[in-house]
DNA sequence: CTGAAAGCGCTAACAA
DNA sequence: TTGTTAGCGCTTTCAG
């Protein structure tokens, strides 16, 4: 492998020329350019991206944190890597498997300089670990952060989750399940919270026994059916988690012959690919916007000149399941 | 941030010396290592790792090449990214979206150092411009390539077929349509090459007026429905690229009023989860074991013992669908 | 516009 | 066991 020096050598100039060809500075004449970058090419030269890394003390490289890489991120993970790479820059992923241990080697490594920045799609440690490295790089959130000082992506459900009800509601429906995942996250609290203030604000009654949750997948939603079953009263409208439980509902619904949309409708949330194919109504985050904001938040820390941030607004695209 | 030299200053030794602790070198008295490490400590040090890559001339870095990230390669992907970290390797993503000169930066960073090997999962450059980055370092290939300078973990397709095929006969199934995914790949033609050779074998009709191409998604296999029924005569099976495309059928069938499986049996390929959700009867890749021997073909260039291979051997997993 | 030289922070061969 | 001293390959003042 050929290197500066060599190149400088072969050109007649100096390193210090070559370097400055090699980083289009303006201080070249365009005849020594011309020579430089004939040898370079002549040579097929590339220079050493550690080196480079090294004596800049940038590395042009993110690290992306997750437990997994499921289904549900990779939207938001795809965008991500698309947002990042139109400004040159590498996504490293990190995957956690839950091991607090092994998700705290991004962060050393936000220390030690192999990456220039940290977004956390998933994390499990603690918060106040976390901001601890903040003084090593610039570090964002997709999930939304009790810490002021890790910015995040996230949106507020409240707004998401209104849409999906007023929706139902417009459609006549008044008794209305809900099928939540993660029960202590703070997304889940909100959407609780927007569903009970509209239920209330239309004077009708807040169902808490028809609460399911922790329902994350196609087979949650499975079950989901069958304990809806088994309520005496039947709900005539569920919202689901996401696009997975809500398909997991509607196969299970149907297969037992119940009619949807006329005798239970279903709204579902994240608007993938499987809402469209199956013709679920869905709400639909702004997915793409949110991972280029992301990219965005980091931006100051990473491009002399930030980013600006996009505007996110949920939607509601309605299909035949209601 | 401090570095060696300080910590070197502060414990009274040399940088020679810290520069043993941190490599766990032998030859270092147990108090010196002590003390050393004390002052490691009391300063939070980690070494810079990009110094450290440019010194030693590696990264422990492996970049992972694809399209996109899709739900079909995700199984494949994060076994890949587990069994590098196992042995201290990060993994770089490059999505190409189908753009060749995007594609072309992995291979690059080979050359550049950035990354100490190369896994191809998908890839839209020529061959031969793939092998010339050969010297550069170690690529692998999840796909089949077809050439011997890039090793591939790829199997052979026309095992797992076969195993489709007898299952269906053993059923006492004599009429089989196939849906195939990409027309061109070596992949489908050994599959087709496993079915005729079955059927021709076994005194049977080979149908190739039941050959679907280009079968994917689910909505293919929805689609591939609608086809079987305007063909006059009705296939008793049929064999599906993948769980997705199988799903498709499955519900399409179903919700026609086609009785699976007596009416109609479905095979698919992959076993992943959606085939155990939905009762699919499905062939089985090791996946995780293909990718521990991606790594592992990569590894002579990596570490100094190479890792040995593991078998790779396809599966039946008979459910409801036949 | 170009060059000399001092870093960036760590490793490793060679001495001691 | 420990230290000295060149590198690794590029960037970036500072002079000229």
């Amino acid at each position: 492998m050929s290197n500066l020096e060599e190149i400088a050598k072969l050109s007649g100039f100096s390193k210090a020329t070559v370097s400055r060809v090699l980083n289009k500075s303006r201080h070249v004449s365009p005849e020594t350019r011309e020579k430089v970058l004939r040898v370079i090419r002549e040579m097929d030269y590339v220079p050493n991206r550690n080196a480079v890394s090294l004596s800049k003390g940038k590395t042009l490289q993110i690290g992306m944190i997750t437990a997994d890489i499921s289904e549900i991120i990779l939207p938001f993970m795809t965008s991500f890597v698309e947002a990042a790479a139109e400004h040159g820059f590498q996504t490293i992923i990190y995957t956690s498997n839950l091991d607090k241990q092994r998700e705290l080697q991004a962060f050393e490594d936000l220390k030690q300089k192999r990456v220039d920045g940290l977004l956390i799609i998933t994390s499990v440690n603690d918060l106040s670990v976390i901001s601890a490295y903040g003084k090593y790089g610039p570090i964002v959130s997709w999930q939304r952060m009790e810490r002021p000082d890790i910015p995040s992506v996230a949106m507020d459900q409240y707004d998401g989750y209104a849409l999906a009800v007023q929706h139902l509601l417009s459609c006549g429906v008044t008794r209305i399940a809900n099928a939540f995942g993660r029960p202590e996250s703070l997304n889940t609290q909100r959407r609780i919270q927007a569903y009970e203030d509209l239920m209330a604000a239309h004077g009708l009654e807040v169902r808490r026994d028809w609460y399911f949750k922790s329902a994350y997948h196609l087979t949650d939603g499975q079950n989901v059916v069958h304990r809806m079953l088994g309520l005496g009263e039947e709900p005539q409208a569920i919202i689901c988690a996401n696009d997975y439980v809500a398909a997991g509902v509607l196969s299970e619904a149907r297969r037992l012959g119940w009619d949807v949309p006329n005798e239970l409708r279903i709204v579902s949330f994240d608007n993938m690919q499987i809402a469209s194919t199956l013709g679920l109504t869905s709400v639909q985050n702004p997915i793409r916007n949110q991972a280029y904001n992301a990219f965005a938040l980091l931006s100051p820390g990473l491009l002399k000149q930030p980013l600006p941030l996009k505007p996110l607004e949920f939607g509601l695209v309605v299909r035949e399941t209601t």
